[in-house]
Formats: structure tokens, C-alpha cells, sequence
RNA sequence: GGCCCCAUCGUCUAACGGUUAGGACACCAGGUUUUCAUCCUGGAAAUAGGGGUUCGAUUCCCCUUGGGGUCACCA
């Protein structure tokens, strides 16, 4: 049976590179009827940070990666990685090493003036043997390493294909620190092959250590699983993806108000396509149609332009209640939001349309919903709906639709006089009808009315119509904003 | 620096020896909506360079160049 699994290190949240691998290797699991496991990999005391094995199972969990199996935890477990290290010093696969932090660095400095590769220099392993049982025996402080065998070293991958390495380009990698703990090295084979993982899929980053890792399999005398290694993520200037120049953790994206289902959608296609132009695929869908063949090679910029793109066409096709629903515990956080009419709101009011407010609500939900990228626009432009006083700015001027200072003056006061006359102001032909007469009398082109008139009611450069929001606002609120907005006008022209 | 990986429009990618090198995002132009957005139509935009192999190379091989990863008692 195909089995894989995430091994995220818990070091405080959940990278989108993080994610994707996990993605993959949950769709990968999934498309073979196979497992996926989740294993938490926190052997390095000095980086743990509290709470963080937690929040990555949250993350996951939100974004519908469910595993079959686990957590594990590595911390638990060694004891296990220790009697396999024993193991491996006597069948003369590891030795141990008693080398000083100060002697390692003495040489690597040395190593580094010479210019050859900074590698150990084998000294605890050319000691006698009487020394070493002496060293021992004296319960000294030590680490255990592997002794790296001159051969070389060829595996299959299957998105790379075939590798080969050399022995002698590598290090004697410790596999047991002095505090008892495994590194990455020894307790990923060990729980690897003990939890029956059959594909092994990561990050590229690890490509280099995988020789270390197909001698350990070999010297316990294990069967290699397969190997897949991702492309990498990258930042625009095509280094690997990182902090400095962005936003990394996927919870970040979540904030910035992307659907999971937008992110999950657009991550997967970030070195991966399903080969034909279809490109909107459901969590359900993709674990359909993924394969580990179709990962791309090369690494892929991580560029949030498709990212905003995909996340509107996701928030469009939302149903109106939906959308309302998502963005009201949104809002109860804003400041603002209290003090208006709809504070009183909640799911259950939305859910069944109960009263005028909750279908206002929506109305002015569905309103917007063409005109979002992120759930955080949407909390922009629902801004116009809700609140009163709006503070207006340069807005109002529009180059290429030749709207200056004056041009928005001449409109709004037009606009106001014929408004003044107009009773209905539900019926959004009848506004329609009385603001193309203004255009007409006034002589001016269609958007040098309509920019400063939506303007004036939304004070957002996008945002719902203007007929859409006089007659969502009503006679007196939309007279007493566009008379407002008149005054700034007239106020800040200097 | 050693070792390793990679290379198609600005970006994500398709084309597994024969295509006018396709699609999507972004961009530009036009249309619909008498506005912004949505939507529709169109446009500009790529095989890093040089050698082979082949009747024919984006595709296979080699070199160059460029980019990246990795070389810890971190994962």
C-alpha cells in the first residue's frame, strides 16, 4: 500500500512551500487509495517553539489536509533512533566522535583557507582502538557519525530521474547529537521505514542529503523507498522562497482574506498541471487527477497576481449568504462596525433572511461581489453601506476620464437638482433615466458624471453602482452624501 | 569554492522529434454595463548561446552562460 507523510519541523507556522509539499503528498496518497501520514520532527530542543505543532495541525486541518495516522512525535521516540545508531557502530557503519565544538571550527576554518569542501577529518575514527574504549569508558561527551564509505551513491527520483553522488564529496554526518537526540538524518530513515512510508516526497533542499540517507537504508540493510523531490518556491528573484521578501506562512494568506479553496487551487498548480487547460480544481478533484509525474522540474515564482485572480473567480461564484456569512465575524472585528445598524447581525439572521436588515446585508454583500479580489476588499467596499460620514479624497479625479475639480462640481450639483424632484428612489431605471437627462443637459461624456457621482457614494475606486447604491441608501442618505461630498469639493479648492 | 539541480512569453505552464510554439495571470486596446468592477473580443509577449545526432529539433547528447539548492551536534 502507497503511503506517504508530512514531516514539518514545529518552528512556529506553516510555510506555503510547507504546504504545498504536504499537498502533494496528501493528493499523491490520495489518488493511490494509499495513506498519509503526519510526523512532527522536533529532535532540535533549542529551536521548539510552544505551541507550534498545534497551530501547523490547525493549519492543515482548516485547509482539509487530514491525515490518516499521527502525529508522531520524534521527541517520543528516542530510544529507537539511539539503538539503531548502536547498531550501526557495530556492524562499523558509524563511529563515535568526541571532537570539541572548537576543534570542528578550528578545522573547518582551516578547511575554508584552503578552499576544499569543509568535511570532517575522520580524527575520532583514526584514533587506537584502546583510546577510544578509554574515551568511552570515561562516559565522555560525544556524538555518533556515520562513516562514509567511498562509493558512489545512484538512486532514482521520480520527478528528477537518475542521481548520482559521490562518497567522498560527503561529510561523515552525525547522526546522534551529544544531548541524546537524533538529527534529521538518522530519525528520518529510522521512521521512514518503520512507519512504512513507500514514497518520500519533499522539498529540493533536501536532494543533497538523500545520498546520506540511501547509505543509511543500505547499512541497515533496508529497502529504499521512493523518492520525490519538489521544486522549490521561489521569491520574484528567483531565490528560494523567504520571509524577507513576502509574506510566507500560510495563515498570512488566510488573514489577507484568500479562500482556502482559492490557495489550495492555486498552490497545486505552482509545479504541478494535470496536463489539459482546465484550471479550477477542487481539494475533491485533485486528488483525482494528481500525479507525481507531472511535477515540473524547475522552481515556480510565487506570484499572488494569479492568486488574486483565482480567489475573485472563487468569491464570485460564492452564493450572496455565504459570502455574508464569511465576512460578518470579519466585520464585528472592525471598529467601525458596532456602531452601525447592522451590528446586531449574526449567521443565523443572514441564514434565513429573518428581516430587512439581514436581506439589506446581503443585498449590499451580493452588491459588491463582482468587484473583490480578497475578502479584505470586500470589507472595504462594505464600508460605503454601513457607515455614515464618508472622508472623501482625490478620488473624485480621474484623468483618463477627464474629471477635474470642477467637471465633478458641475456633475454633483446637476445631480442633486434632479435628484431633489425624484420620489422613487427604489426603482433604479427611474434614477437612471433622471442622471442620463443631467448627462445629456450638461453636455459631458457618460463617466465624467458617473466617476464623481460613484464617488461621491462610495468614496471607493471600486465599489458597488451608483444606481445600485442610491437606491440600496435611499432619498435622503444619498442627497445628504452627495451634498457632502459637494461641500469638500468646494471646500478643499483652494 | 566543492557537490548537486534547473533553464519555453514578465509570471504559472502546454507541446513526451514534424504545431502559424498553445493556454492562463498580469499588461495594452476595443465592446457590453451610460461609471469602477464583472463579462466578451482583439493585441503585444518565449524556446539563454554554441556545437552535434537527425530528412527534421523546444524536445536527444555535449559545451558555455545564467539561475538556484546544499555543504551545522537546524530541519
Amino acid at each position: 500500500m502507497i503511503k506517504t507523510r508530512f514531516a514539518p519541523s514545529p518552528t512556529g507556522y506553516l510555510h506555503v512551500g510547507g504546504l504545498r509539499t504536504a499537498l502533494y503528498a496528501y493528493l499523491f496518497a490520495k489518488k493511490e487509495k494509499g495513506k498519509f501520514i503526519l510526523r512532527i520532527e522536533d529532535t532540535d530542543q533549542k529551536r521548539l517553539v510552544e505551541g507550534a505543532a498545534e497551530k501547523l495541525q490547525d493549519t492543515l486541518r482548516y485547509f482539509g489536509i487530514e491525515w490518516d495516522e499521527g502525529p508522531y512525535f520524534q521527541s517520543e521516540r528516542k530510544e529507537k533512533y539511539r539503538q539503531y545508531a548502536e547498531k550501526l557502530i557495530e556492524s562499523g557503519h558509524a563511529y563515535r566522535c568526541y571532537c570539541s565544538a572548537e576543534r570542528l571550527q578550528d578545522m573547518r576554518t582551516l578547511q575554508q583557507k584552503n578552499k576544499v569542501a569543509p568535511k570532517y577529518d575522520r580524527h575520532c575514527y583514526k584514533i587506537p582502538e584502546e583510546e577510544k574504549e578509554a574515551l568511552f569508558n570515561q562516559g565522555k561527551s560525544h556524538v555518533i557519525r556515520l562513516l562514509i564509505p567511498n562509493e558512489t551513491i545512484s538512486f532514482q527520483d521520480i520527478v528528477r530521474g537518475n542521481l548520482n553522488f559521490h562518497g567522498k564529496d560527503l561529510d561523515d554526518q552525525i547522526l546522534m547529537k551529544s544531548d541524546g537526540y537524533p538529527t534529521y538524518h538518522l530519525a528520518v530513515v529510522v521512521d521512514d521505514y518503520e512507519m512504512g512510508i513507500t514514497h518520500v516526497i519533499r522539498g529540493e533542499e533536501w536532494l543533497p542529503s538523500t545520498p546520506k540517507h540511501i547509505l543509511l537504508y543500505r547499512a541497515l540493510g533496508w529497502d529504499l523507498p521512493t523518492f520525490a523531490h519538489l521544486p522549490l518556491l521561489l521569491n520574484p528573484d528567483k531565490s528560494k522562497l523567504s520571509k524577507r521578501q513576502g509574506d510566507v506562512a500560510a495563515e498570512d494568506y488566510i488573514k489577507k482574506g484568500y479562500l482556502k479553496e482559492a490557495i489550495i487551487n492555486f498552490i497545486a498548480f505552482l509545479g504541478w498541471n494535470p496536463g489539459s487547460e482546465e484550471e479550477f480544481f477542487t481539494l475533491k478533484k485533485l486528488q483525482e487527477v494528481f500525479s507525481l509525474e507531472r511535477v515540473q522540474k524547475a522552481g515556480a515564482v510565487f506570484n499572488t497576481d494569479k492568486l488574486d485572480w483565482m480567489n475573485g473567480h472563487y468569491l464570485r461564484k460564492m452564493h450572496a449568504v455565504d459570502l455574508a456569512i464569511m465576512l460578518l465575524p470579519k466585520l464585528k472585528k472592525t471598529v467601525y462596525f458596532a456602531k452601525t445598524d447592522y451590528s446586531t447581525l449574526t449567521d443565523e439572521s443572514i441564514k434565513s433572511c429573518e428581516d430587512e436588515k439581514a436581506n439589506n446585508f446581503i443585498k449590499f454583500v451580493s452588491c459588491i461581489q463582482s468587484r473583490i479580489k480578497t475578502l479584505n476588499e470586500a470589507m472595504e467596499q462594505l464600508r460605503p453601506f454601513l457607515i455614515d460620514e464618508l472622508e472623501y479624497s482625490d478620488l473624485f479625479f480621474h484623468k483618463k476620464m477627464k474629471v477635474d475639480r470642477a467637471i465633478a462640481i458641475m456633475a454633483l450639483e446637476a445631480c442633486i437638482k434632479a435628484l431633489e424632484h425624484q420620489k422613487d428612489f427604489k426603482n433604479e431605471t427611474a434614477l437612471k433615466e433622471k442622471i442620463v437627462t443631467v448627462i445629456k443637459s450638461l453636455g459631458m461624456k457618460n463617466g465624467q458624471v458617473m466617476w464623481p457621482l460613484r464617488v461621491a457614494l462610495s468614496n471607493e475606486e471600486k465599489s458597488a453602482g451608483a444606481f445600485e447604491l442610491m437606491s440600496v441608501m435611499g432619498k435622503e442618505k444619498t442627497l445628504k452624501r452627495l451634498k457632502s461630498a459637494l461641500n469638500w469639493l468646494n471646500e478643499t479648492s483652494s
